[in-house]
DNA sequence: GTACTAATCACCCTTAAGAGTGATTTCTCT
DNA sequence: AGAGAAATCACTCTTAAGGGTGATTAGTAC
């Protein structure tokens, strides 16, 4: 079997070497290239095709979490794993949002790295939302996911609606007779509630879970 | 039967009179009321309650667009009819999209109002944008109707379904490698040809006639 | 060959949106 | 009584959105 074609791109030289010696260590993996930020990220996954994409999030110029959205955009079959260290996960559904297929933090054990990778390299980690929680009660490490996934409150799901109606603000905030600064802070916490980053994302999330009739 | 209470607002006060004069030749209609902007058609119709509202559009502090939105979004079971003169038929859309219900032309025989506010109060004209259509044959004054309700192109579809997936306009230039410009050109045309305002609307839209797959 | 349209790009301008931060009040749960 | 959540409002700041206007190119229709 071909060894899989892998592309790392992460700021930090010690980083990369890192992954590197991890995965030099197994035959079925070849890396093909390295990038140091989001912008070369894109560049290389065009010249080189890569199998998968695995990506830091935090670097200079163009941070990985826009990176993976502009190659999910344009090359959707490229596969990305977002990599990190173990205390911020929070950016887990962020990087999911954006259509990464997986997550690994930096400092496991490079065996765990390895079957990881195999498995996802053969689709058989099929990395969705749900799953994503299951990873993270591996790694009991205690994570600093805040109130996400709070379920929404009445007045929420009332906003919510209004939004996904057309409606600005403004007209919400005179039909529920409160103030525009409330609306947008309720508008706020949906989004963050949600995993959502503009209003347009939250009327296709509204009608497609059934939340408009 | 009960007369029907009607409000009429319209910022010139012969417009008003002429009016006044068609409505109390019939025992059917009783003038509750008389504002001459927005601001006052919202304040009337609170305090008021009439069954219909004779709203004119161009009207200074607020316009009647503005106000036939917030009063249906307050008073829904208020019926409004948007008045206004022969040569700007354009506006009909836009009334009916904020909420109105009817539309009607100032210049018209006595007659024809009164059959037309009669059977609108009974609810026997369900004024729907398709029956705006046949009303507009029937007054074959020339209208600026200009390059209204013209099928959106493939391209326009293109980049609608990519707007109602959440996508800025950046982000859809990007995938389909043309100019943020273009992008927002073709969002303006597309606004322009289904009569929506934003972004939102237009995923709504989308979603409802099965424009997303 | 000319008229029409789709698609592209550009510039200006105003307002809406959204992030960040923080504060107050009321209610509930324990 | 005290903790926590929900709802309210406020201020700042940056960027996205959208209207108005206009121009070019290429393809199509007649």
């Amino acid at each position: 079997m071909q060894p899989f074609r892998i592309l790392i791109v992460d700021d930090h030289a010690h980083a990369r070497e890192g992954i590197r010696d991890i995965l030099e260590e197994y035959e079925d993996f070849i890396i093909v290239g390295e990038g140091t930020n989001g912008q070369e990220a894109i560049e290389l996954t065009e010249k080189l095709m890569p199998d998968i994409v695995l990506m830091d999030i935090g670097m200079p110029v163009m941070d990985g979490l826009e990176a993976t959205k502009q190659i999910k955009l344009q090359f959707p079959y490229v596969k990305i794993v977002v990599i990190t260290v173990s205390d911020d996960i929070t950016d887990l559904f962020d990087a999911l949002k954006k259509g990464a297929q997986g997550y690994l933090l930096k400092n496991l054990q490079s065996e765990v790295w390895y079957d990881y990778l195999r498995a996802f390299a053969l689709d058989e980690v099929p990395m969705s939302k749900e799953i994503a929680f299951q990873i993270l009660k591996e790694f009991p490490q205690e994570t600093s996911i805040k109130k996400l996934d709070t379920p929404l409150s009445a007045r929420e799901l009332e906003v919510l609606q209004l939004v996904a109606k057309g409606l600005s603000n403004r007209d919400i905030s005179a039909q529920l007779f409160i103030s525009e600064h409330t609306v947008k802070s309720h508008l706020k916490n949906i989004l963050s509630k949600l995993h959502l980053e503009n209003r347009v994302q939250l009327t296709s999330y509204a009608f497609q879970n059934g939340l408009m009739n």
